[in-house]
DNA sequence: GTAATATGTTAGAGTAATCTAACAAATGTT
DNA sequence: AACATTTGTTAGATTACTCTAACATATTAC
């Protein structure tokens, strides 16, 4: 079992991988508040680990094994904020702080449990992905609603995750898959979003509808 | 913020206390799994912290802060295994693993969300009190009724917690607080129980009812 | 292309929690 | 009371993770 230290530098690596995967040791201590010769050090680990592929001078990247562990970790994180939120009635705002604790759990039956009582959500409700029990990712080009700009005409590809309340909100403003809307307005203060499409010219959308619409721009 | 490990070594000192609150090191290196050395040189650091009473040759007793600390770690233990057999279908026998890492997640907000999505109960289904936030515990000598034997004649004194359901299912039975039964018998396969009452010469209560029946022998 | 800056590495040390080996004190047995 | 056993303590080492100081390599600026 990885330790918690060693979960958190995975995660770290998989979340600032670029494009290519590669991360640099200055960014990767930097994000985890350690200095250069902690994260150097540990870094020697986890490729003595076979976690990450490590050559002097260059930057790192995670390897398949590395990863799962990586995505694994992520995916306790995301269906935890998911839950304390769904499940538990907290805020936005208050969940990021438990979550990172409780991703160190070891417990799939915990976590798959948790995946249940959702419904198995796909995303979480910033359109990120949470990864399945074997650290899959679906690759999701999609945006949720509340990342779009003024003007963008977006057509809807995916719910982060249905509940009863949400579909029937849904049907009431006569949204389904595939619907096209346009971004009519972003309120800054609340973040919610005024759209139109079809015979709703001037729909508001509260932030947390938008966060559950996942869209792409067309 | 005391570590993982102060917390599991103040939560067994609570635990293994006896009437006097006292413990010896040998007990405790037992009950944690570290050799005696080991448990030796962290009851001096607990001593330094001012949690632990320690004279040389002398048995362990913890001091008041040290005792509030490990009852606060067992209110998270106890509301945790609540949660997860109450909230998440857990059975009892899966939960004491999982318990054990999260009663070590700091956030009074969780674990406050936590009791009050369940009422506040007072009670864990064995009978065993719930420390409440300040780490205080009710003093209770009651018994969960599928602690009794058979033949006691036993007096209802409170319900270690309570939901709509169950309140219907006591209503239903003639039961409430105060009510006098005898135990007829008590079935080891399922761990139910037939008692006598009232108008009710012959009911059979299952284990999950039994665990909620909190009773004084008389 | 050299100097300045940023990034990466090595060496050496500290802390928390653990261990084994060896010894000391207290307790139990006959 | 003497011996055996259990319990408690000390000394010294180990592992995982962290640090600072110093130095090496790579990158950027002019």
């Amino acid at each position: 079992m990885a330790s918690q230290t060693v979960e958190n530098y995975l995660k770290a690596l998989y979340n600032l991988g670029d494009d290519k995967g590669e991360v640099n040791i200055s960014e990767l201590s930097a994000h985890l508040g350690v200095s250069k010769p902690t994260a150097h050090s540990m870094v020697k680990n986890l490729f003595d680990e076979g976690l990450v592929h490590y050559q002097k001078y260059k930057p790192l990247k995670l390897t398949d094994k590395g990863e799962k562990v990586g995505a694994l970790v992520i995916r306790k994180h995301r269906l935890t904020e998911m839950y304390l939120v769904d499940k538990m009635g907290f805020g936005w705002d208050e969940v990021h702080d438990i979550a990172e604790q409780i991703e160190h759990i070891n417990s799939p039956l915990f976590f798959d449990r948790m995946d249940e009582l959702m419904d198995f959500p796909q995303f979480d409700p910033h359109g990120s992905p949470i990864p399945d029990k074997d650290g899959n990712v679906i690759k999701n080009e999609y945006l949720a609603l509340n990342q779009c700009q003024v003007g963008d005409v977006v057509q809807l590809k995916t719910l982060s995750h249905s509940s009863k309340d949400f579909l029937n909100f849904l049907d009431k403003h006569d949204i389904s898959l595939g619907q096209i809307m346009e971004i009519i307005s972003v309120e800054v203060f609340d973040k919610s979003v005024i759209v139109s499409y079809d015979k709703h010219p001037n729909e508001l959308l509260s932030q947390k509808v938008c966060e559950r619409l996942l869209v792409l721009k067309i």
